[in-house]
DNA sequence: GATCCGTGGTG
DNA sequence: TCACCAAGGAT
């Protein structure tokens, strides 16, 4: 029986193959280390077609790693949002602030170096050092551990330590058998992409099928094992609606965590079934004895990988801003404003949902009502009492 | 070392 | 509808 381990031939038949076939992708059409960068870290647990978009847009608006470091955080997340994962945006612009101010602009060349910067982890730096500066440094993503689980038969789940240890051996020995390191990473990814996916790999149109342990013991549908994942929680949000004229309240959740500095209409985490009552009163704990909560505006639904987030929506008027541990700072937006504040998909069809209820009221007190996108019932409107001619906000920040 | 962090596509 | 997955990193 054959000896299934990274060779030479393996190596030719695989690059042969990725020169012919692979993807005219923009990140594919630049030598310029920090775009590629950007690509690396926009496809993190992130699709190709998902990025494109994403990735145009960045550039155009921060071409280098010097406008990325003068920039604000905040429209750094602006662009940002809708790609997940925002830490990824956060460390990227503080990895930008330390290539300026501490390696004159220019991103280290090899992978050691750029390990130590934020949101490079080995995955990152070897993409980087070999794509970008021709280093033979290796790389592991969920690709070529599906790729390598396959073709050398290697055992264990995906979070199995030595699992982890030998996947990253056999690139390390692999990246190192020849030339042209960084094709040789993406030529790995790209066969995981498209022909050695996950579900109903394409192994007739495989150029290594003959040198793939998996095809040989006819095991491509077992390897590599499934992993364990840890249950969905429930998560209820009870989220106010302040409205004053055109504009709506919105805070900026502190950092870290779930949706860790992002802007959202003032939130309070309840237990999951909490009744309406319950999330009234959790919104007045939370946002202080001046708060009327209203009428309840409906609900949105969220899946994350790890939660299933219900938002229920309340209107609330405020006498006074109070300071909330969990809020950063405050501000009053338009909704056309709010478009630009970074904002997580879930709050951004919240807010969507508060918005259209306020549309709906006004055509509803003139002649006509017309239909509406929102499917959530709503109930009767009551106007909430006691403060509704309370002294003006202060704009933009809670005392600390 | 286990857990957390988002979103969109797919069957 | 729903479970699973995708060019991972930080704690």
């Amino acid at each position: 029986m054959a000896d299934f381990r990274p060779t030479a031939a393996l190596r030719n038949d695989l690059l042969a193959w990725f020169d012919r076939h692979k993807r005219d992708l923009p990140w594919r059409r630049t030598r310029d280390p920090y775009a590629i960068w950007v690509s690396e870290v926009m496809l993190q647990q992130t699709q190709v077609a998902t990025v494109i978009p994403y990735w145009k847009r960045f550039l155009e608006r921060f071409p280098d790693v010097t406008a990325l470091a003068q920039a604000e955080l905040p429209e750094v997340f602006a662009l940002w949002r809708g790609l997940g994962y925002y830490s990824r945006a956060r460390n990227l612009h503080r990895a930008a602030q330390a290539i300026v101010s501490t390696h004159g602009g220019k991103l280290p060349s090899d992978a050691a170096a750029l390990l130590k910067l934020p949101g490079f982890g080995r995955y990152t730096a070897g993409a980087v050092a070999s794509i970008a500066f021709g280093e033979a440094a290796p790389l592991v993503d969920g690709n070529v551990a599906r790729v390598f689980s396959r073709l050398f038969l290697v055992e264990g789940a995906p979070g199995d330590r030595a699992r982890e240890k030998k996947l990253w051996a056999l690139a390390e020995e692999a990246v190192a058998l020849g030339k042209r390191p960084g094709d040789w990473n993406q030529a790995l990814m790209e066969l995981g992409a498209t022909v050695c996916r996950a579900e109903h790999p394409s192994c007739l149109l495989c150029p290594v099928r003959s040198r793939c342990g998996a095809f040989a013991h006819g095991r491509v549908d077992e390897l590599p094992l499934a992993r364990v994942r840890a249950a969905r929680q429930a998560m209820q949000v009870a989220v106010a609606v302040c409205r004053r004229g055109e504009t709506f309240l919105f805070a900026r959740r502190a950092e870290g965590g779930l949706f860790g500095g992002l802007w959202e209409l003032p939130s309070v985490e309840v237990t999951p079934g909490a009744s309406h009552a319950q999330m009234a009163d959790a919104l007045v704990r939370a946002l202080g004895s001046s708060a009327r909560v209203g009428a309840s505006l409906g609900a949105v639904k969220r899946v994350l990988t790890h939660r299933a987030l219900t938002l229920e929506l309340f209107e609330v008027e405020l006498a006074r801003l109070r300071a909330m541990p969990s809020v950063q700072e405050w501000r009053w937006a338009t909704a056309a404003e709010a478009d630009r504040l970074g904002m997580s998909t879930a709050m951004a069809k919240a807010f969507a949902l508060a918005r259209d209820a306020g549309q709906r009221t006004v055509r509803v007190s003139g002649s006509r009502r017309r239909g509406s996108k929102v499917s959530v019932a709503r109930p009767p409107r009551r106007r909430p009492r006691g403060a509704a001619t309370g002294p003006m906000l202060k704009e933009r920040r809670a005392d600390p």
